[in-house]
Parts: structure tokens; sequence; C-alpha cells
DNA sequence: ACGACATAGTTTCCTTGTCAACTAACAAGG
DNA sequence: CCTTGTTAGTTGACAAGGAAACTATGTCGT
């Protein structure tokens, strides 16, 4: 006699449940952002050369598991809005640098803060061991697969 | 004196890990769904309409957490693959109603098969208590939370 | 009946990302 | 020095959703 189910179903996957909650909280995100008119990659954008201070866009692309056309079109809706320059390398002709304008950096803290809330509202109210379990999981497993747009922090 | 770290890292946000590995395992499962011509959403859509054999475009909306345009258009895609048909409601001048064709029901299985195997690729080596734990947790932030765009099934 | 409103779906425009083609600049070998 | 090949970055074509406008139908109150 077969297996009774032959056809998992949709929400029998991880995948499923991770999709569903990693989308709620990105949209979550996202509205707070919005008010501060940035998107979360703009966010990841400005966190990540908040650190660096400076890089080059393919490095910066490598970082966020971007492409380096993603980064390009990217960087430059930043410097429409004053966040972020982009300078050319004196000794290569054909390389630039991206790093933060004052106005960038002065709005980190506050993104970070958003990030803050976002976070606790969501999982705030998870039990501390499961928060720490969640936590520690993911960690598993970005590190077990070969996750290739791991930001190397 | 200030707390020490003011400005939070990037990776300290559970909703970054959780985008991470769930954009890791979408894409994977995405380049698994292209060699059958298949893509994320459409498979969803698939794996619904095998269950709910029929579905208003609306309703079909609602269940899949999307905008009804982007239903139209997804079916549309899926019309023009011969995997789905929309039919005139004879009652409604302006219902739709949306179905599988045969060949649509067909390839819901094997489907549904790379979709295990996806699964079992990134989350088989986790310990099981891991794993239940993963399972269990997600649920109940997806219960907890308003997430609105759950899948009534 | 008829006007006002609600509903079902489609379509248009906008955003954002990938992929691939392209341009410019550098690096080496002969 | 040239030619060839490589590397950095930009750009254009395309895909996929969301928001909102738009179309066609229904429905309800009077």
């Amino acid at each position: 006699m077969p297996p009774r189910r032959r056809v998992s179903d949709l929400d029998n996957h991880l995948g499923y449940w991770l999709r569903m909650v990693s989308n709620a909280v990105s949209h979550a995100f996202a509205a707070r952002l919005a008010k501060d008119g940035v998107t979360v990659a703009e966010w990841v954008f400005l966190r990540k050369l908040y650190d660096v201070e400076t890089r080059a866009p393919t490095r910066l692309a490598g970082d966020l598991g971007m492409t380096k056309g993603a980064i390009s079109k990217l960087a430059d809706r930043l410097i429409g809005k004053g966040l972020v320059e982009r300078t050319a390398d004196p000794d290569d002709g054909r390389a630039h640098t991206l790093g933060l304008t004052r106005s960038g950096r002065d709005k980190v803290p506050r993104l970070a803060a958003l990030a803050d809330e976002t976070d606790a509202a969501f999982f705030g109210d998870l039990e501390p061991s499961d928060r720490a379990a969640l936590d520690r999981i993911l960690r598993t497993l970005v590190e077990r697969r070969g996750l290739n747009d791991v930001p190397t922090e």
C-alpha cells in the first residue's frame, strides 16, 4: 500500500514558514524605514558603509549578496538622496569608492533604532530560550550551508 | 556613562538572519524549479489550486498574500504555460474561476518532490530537536503576529 | 426603474532586482 | 609600444510585485 500522502503540503516545509516570517518582518521594517525615506536594501547598504567607512562597489556587492549592477543603481539612488558619495580612485581610472556623507552617517543611528524596534516588536515576546534557540539555529544554518550572500563582517 | 554600543550591528537582528536563510532557501528552490520552467510564486499558486480545485482570483490573492493584480498576471503566465485555466462564471458576469489543467495537475507532485528535496537539503542535517524547535517557533510567530498573508488552509 | 455605490478583475505605472552587453582602463607578452 | 585579455563599473532589457486607476457588472434604496 503506497504512503497515504503523496504530495506534501505547502506548509509542510520549513522554507515556507521561513518565507512567511521573513516577509512579514521585512514588510514591517520597510514600513518603518519608509517614514525616513529609506528602503531595507538602502539600510543594509548604509549600515555596512557605516562600519567599513569606504568600499569599492564590487566589493560591497559581494558583502551584501547583490550584483554589481544592483549596487551601482542603489548607490545612484543614495547619492541622489545625499547620503552617499562616490569618489574616483586617483591611482586606477576604473575604480571608485563609496562612502557615507555626513548626512548619511548621521542617519544611521536612527535607522538602527528602527531595526531594533522592529526586531523587538516581532521577537520580543518570544520566550528568551526560544529567542536564543532561533538565533543559534539560524546562524548554524548560515554557517553550514555555503550561504554565499552572507556579509563578510 | 552611555551604553557602549549605540548603533546595533546588522547581524544583531533576528530579522537579518531570517532574511539570509529565507533568501538562500528560496534561491535554491527557485533553481530547482527553474528546470521545470516554474517559479516559486507559481509553485505556491499551483499547489494551492491542487488542494482547492478551483478558486476565484481575489480569494486566491488573499490565500497567497498577494494583490489581485499580481494574481491576475501570475494566472496569465500560468495559462500561457498551459498549466492553469480561467473560466467565466455563468451567474456573475464579473467573476472568474481559476483551476488547474490536466497538465498542471500532473505537474504538482513532481514539484512537491522538489520542495521536499530543498527542505531536506537545507534542514535535513539539523538536530531533530532543533528542526522541531525551528518549526514550532516559526509557527508561533506566524500565529502571534497578525501575519495577514498566511494561507487560509 | 434608476441612481449611487460596491465588487471582480484587468491594466498601467513605478520600483527594484538580475543578467548580459557594453565602455573604459589597466596589465602583460612579444 | 601594440595586441590581447582582464577588471571595474554602468547601462539596457527584462521580470515580478504593489498601488491605484479603470472597466464592467451587480446590488440596493427609494
